[in-house]
DNA sequence: CCGAGTCAGTTCTTTTGTTGAACTGACTCC
DNA sequence: GGAGTCAGTTCAACAAAAGAACTGACTCGG
């Protein structure tokens, strides 16, 4: 029996689990999202075994996440480097990091690491809002509906 | 050989995996975002396995996403409903909503369900910014740095 | 008061996934 | 020509998931 999957659901939400839900992805694309390319340096970041980083990253290029792009040959070495789609995936993870960061730690602790804006040096603390309007997007004030009109 | 666990990271992003990695996780709690509190349901409305539903129940019930509270004796029955820290988990949920949505349909197609507010009716696109000053969250303008001082 | 139904699990077997370690192969560099 | 590097593949042991059946404590209708 094969693990449920998520990819072909209706819901958005499911679709996104189908690849964020396999062990060790989101570390990958974190790993990516800090400037990780190659094979060894992921796998020594890691300490996943090299058989599931292989197929890991396999997914992750054939969903278009990463392309595989060769640096030389004799003998040919890739780097997996992140696309535009890949590099959308930030957003979901810094909305994890501001997650992890308010609930994962006991009180008083925080992590050792924090994220800052380059240029300002300020802290970053990511939230969500709604593009167009800068609402917060609060589960209370937001309903789910099925599109029925701007078919487009 | 267990299954590496991430719950003791320094990394926010990997102790949100070891939760949010589990399969089926995501979905309990968007299911329980949209209102579903019983055993039975989340088990019709998912299709999982009731063993798994258990274990993921008990799991989310522990680490204080939900709370198991009695809502009749003879039988004794409960209900799961959010806590604070549940409802927290829906700005990640959200984010991966927008991510999908924009990413995993074909050219052309949509999904058949859009998130909208519900006093303005408008459809809600979530995006992700810093909470004091508006700036999107651009991986490129930002850095991770250890977190030295501010110890408080 | 008997049998059907409901809710919330537990137990079971089969199949799939993960781990860690060893192995392969194509090189380069000294 | 031996050591080292990079990117995998293969393998055995173990863990996790799927699906189905089973348990148990009730309620309710006839």
């Amino acid at each position: 029996m094969r693990r449920t999957r998520f990819d072909d659901a209706e819901c958005p939400i499911a679709r996104v689990t189908d690849l964020f839900g396999e062990w060790w992805t989101p570390l990958v694309l974190r790993d990516a999202m800090y400037g990780i390319t190659k094979f060894e340096d992921f796998q020594h970041e890691l300490g996943v075994s090299r058989a599931i980083l292989t197929a890991r990253l396999s997914r992750l290029v054939d969903e278009g996440y990463m392309d595989k792009v060769p640096y030389q040959d004799r003998p040919v070495r890739h780097e997996y480097v992140l696309t535009d789609k890949g590099r959308a995936m930030w957003d979901v993870l810094a909305v994890m990091w501001r997650f992890g960061e308010e609930h994962l730690w006991e009180d008083g602790e925080q992590p050792l690491v924090e994220l800052a804006f380059r240029d300002t040096k300020e802290r970053v603390r990511p939230v969500v809002v709604d593009e167009a309007t800068g609402r917060p997007v609060d589960l209370a004030a937001i309903r789910i509906r099925s599109r029925t009109r701007t078919r487009r």
